[in-house]
RNA sequence: CGGGGCGUAGCGCAGUUUGGCUAGCGCACCUGCCUUGGGAGCAGGGGGUCGGAGGUUCAAAUCCUCUCGCCCCGACCA
């Protein structure tokens, strides 16, 4: 392509609404131009990148025997009414009527369609197992749309579901989806782990995704440094360190402290040797949770055991407890309590549910019996749940995800099969996601200088740059060309500058775009029958011989996978 | 949905507190000259009615009311 031919609006500065790095560059780059919150438009360079993206996801969904279709993304209501989320997805499902009054909904995600089209057509084990994919638009009324392309109200998502007749065949279809994701994050030069992580409302008991470290990232990932332990702090279980106090059990008096922070000063104790006692109201009734007074609470877990909850109001903690919020704590009354695995050590100050007290010297366990289990949110300090040494946390942004499904759809659609004994029974199903430009934004988020984009050669908009520094040079010029026509014949995609513009605009506008190779053709190294190839990201520059340039190239170019 | 911030030319901003002449600056854009190894220079020029509506006032970008939009933090995220 001819620059000059081509939209590539830079800008100089970025608008000010951008915040993330990504974003940032996506927009000086003349990638993306945003339409309103969450609607991007995707501009020539920033198409060609996620074209380049959906190139490589193809070849690896392929190369698993995955089929490409494509399904529609209004949708019939009544499908996902009977899977029931119809009902449990709120305002983020956009909803609408057709002219018959029908109710419609915008696609989010496409199980409920593959499993529809699954019910009709799949009716032996022999049709087994299939794998479906397509790479198609997605539309989620998120609650807040942010960072440029990373969260949105409208993307594109390469989405596959898998169908068997076993959970072995299940585990198979998971297996090669994962193998297949570590390909292709690898190929689009993306660092990334594979994590554990909430299967949420997608159901099914296990889900990973993947996930690329990035500042910009909603996520926080645990990570064990040692054994290679790396889950979404939505399941991590790390272990808090162990607590050696052992004080005698008395009563402290604490006026008006009611907070951990407030009677860790007065009694001059770190907030590690309290413990923090909430009142929820659950379902089943009032409950009382505990865990340490340095920890959060993880609703998400605490959801897995007890159901929706919520935290009780003043007054329902005063006529349950008998005491005021601030000094509640387990001792001296029948509720159930459950606590966190880190207070089965030590011994803790705890409110004495009595006004203005509190009670030091607290040990769960002998002082009182609860029930035990998982109940805090990681943090960096402590322990692996599998080896036991240190984790670390970071951010990440989540460019994909695997699922176990099960048959919660394919039971709630009917989707069953005959097997080999003439029994009906549900397909085993799997979806997996990865989002196209979320790869492009993480790519850039970990790939970027002062200047720009360094794009991961396999998806750069072009291979390669070139670069007359001045079109109005006849030798110049007429080199650039050939070494265009060359490049473009060896099927090498080559964007030329041929823009009349000073040389100082050129590097900037090349440095910004983040073509992986530069070629400079100027008058002075001309003079010596010489060009330059320049890599983007080292600025590493080598200057060859004219009549060498055109093999040169083409051996970095060729590695560059 | 809760909290905060911001809407003045394509982009970045000043002006708003304390109403007052034709609303300003840099970049970008157009024309000409000149220049060509890191966003050149000179000269000339085009473009906004200040997010929108209503109100106060002799007079509103500026004050008041309502409203729309965008960004950030949180909740949410299938």
């Amino acid at each position: 392509m001819r620059f000059s031919k081509m939209f590539i609006p830079t800008l100089r500065e970025a608008p000010s609404e951008a915040e993330a790095i990504s974003h940032k560059l996506m927009l000086r780059a003349g990638f993306v131009r945003q339409l309103a919150a969450g609607l991007y438009i995707f501009l020539p360079l920033g198409w060609r990148v996620l074209n380049r993206i959906n190139r490589i996801l193809k070849d690896e969904m392929e190369a698993i025997g995955a089929q490409e279709i494509s399904m529609p993304i209004l949708h019939p209501a009544d499908i996902w009414q009977k899977t029931g989320r119809w009902f449990e997805i709120k305002e983020e499902m956009f909803r609408l009527k057709d002219r018959t009054d029908r109710d419609m909904c915008l696609g989010m995600t496409h199980e409920e369609i593959m499993t529809w089209l699954a019910s009709r057509e799949i009716r032996s084990y022999r049709d087994l197992p299939q794998i479906w994919y397509q790479i198609q638009t997605k539309l989620r009324d998120e609650a807040r749309p942010k960072s440029g392309v990373l969260r949105t109200r409208e993307f594109i998502m390469k989405d596959s579901y898998s169908f068997d007749i076993s959970d072995e065949g299940l585990d198979h279809s998971y297996k090669l989806h994962a193998d297949a994701y570590h390909r292709i994050f690898t190929r689009c030069g993306i660092d990334f782990y594979q994590v554990e992580s909430d299967p949420g409302m997608m159901g099914g008991a296990t889900a990973h995704e993947f996930m690329a470290p990035s500042p910009a990232g909603e996520d926080d990932i645990v990570q064990c440094g040692s054994c290679g332990y790396t889950a979404n702090v939505e399941v991590a279980r790390t272990v808090a360190p162990a607590m050696d106090t052992n004080w005698d059990y008395e009563e402290v008096y604490t006026p008006n402290k009611r907070t951990v922070k407030e009677v860790s000063e007065f009694i001059n104790a770190e907030p590690s040797c309290f413990i923090k006692s909430l009142l929820l109201i659950a379902d089943e009734g009032p409950l009382l949770a505990l865990i340490r007074g340095d920890q959060e609470l993880h609703e998400k877990k605490m959801s897995k055991l007890i159901g929706k909850f919520r935290a009780a109001s003043k007054e329902e903690v005063k006529s349950i407890i008998g005491a005021e919020a601030g000094f509640i704590g387990p001792i001296g009354h029948t509720i159930r309590i459950l606590s966190d695995y880190s207070l089965q050590s030590g011994s803790y100050v705890a409110g004495a549910n009595k006004e203005d007290y509190h009670i030091k010297g607290v040990r769960p366990g002998t002082h009182f019996i609860p029930e035990w289990h998982d109940l805090h949110v990681a943090a960096n300090g402590e322990h692996c749940p599998e080896c036991g040494s240190a984790i670390t946390i970071f951010k990440a942004i989540e460019i994909g995800n695997i699922f176990k499904l099960g048959t919660k759809y394919s039971s709630s659609l009917n989707a069953v099969f005959l097997d080999k004994n003439g029994e009906e029974r549900p397909i085993i199903m799997g979806s997996y996601g990865i989002g196209p430009a979320r790869i492009a934004a993480a790519a850039i988020e970990q790939n970027n200088d002062k200047d720009g984009i360094i794009w991961p050669p396999s998806i750069a908009p072009f291979d390669i740059e070139i670069i007359p520094l001045n079109v109005n040079d006849d030798k110049t010029k007429t080199i650039a060309e050939a070494l265009y026509k060359f490049l473009t014949n060896k099927r090498i995609e080559a964007l030329l500058d041929d823009r009349d513009e000073r040389p100082g605009v050129k590097f900037k506008d090349a440095d910004l775009i983040g073509i992986p190779i530069q070629i400079i053709i100027g008058e002075k190294g001309l003079k010596d029958n010489q060009i330059e190839i320049k890599v983007r990201r080292t600025r590493e520059s080598r200057k060859v011989q004219l009549e060498n340039a055109e093999s040169e190239i083409l051996g970095i170019v060729c590695d560059k996978e």
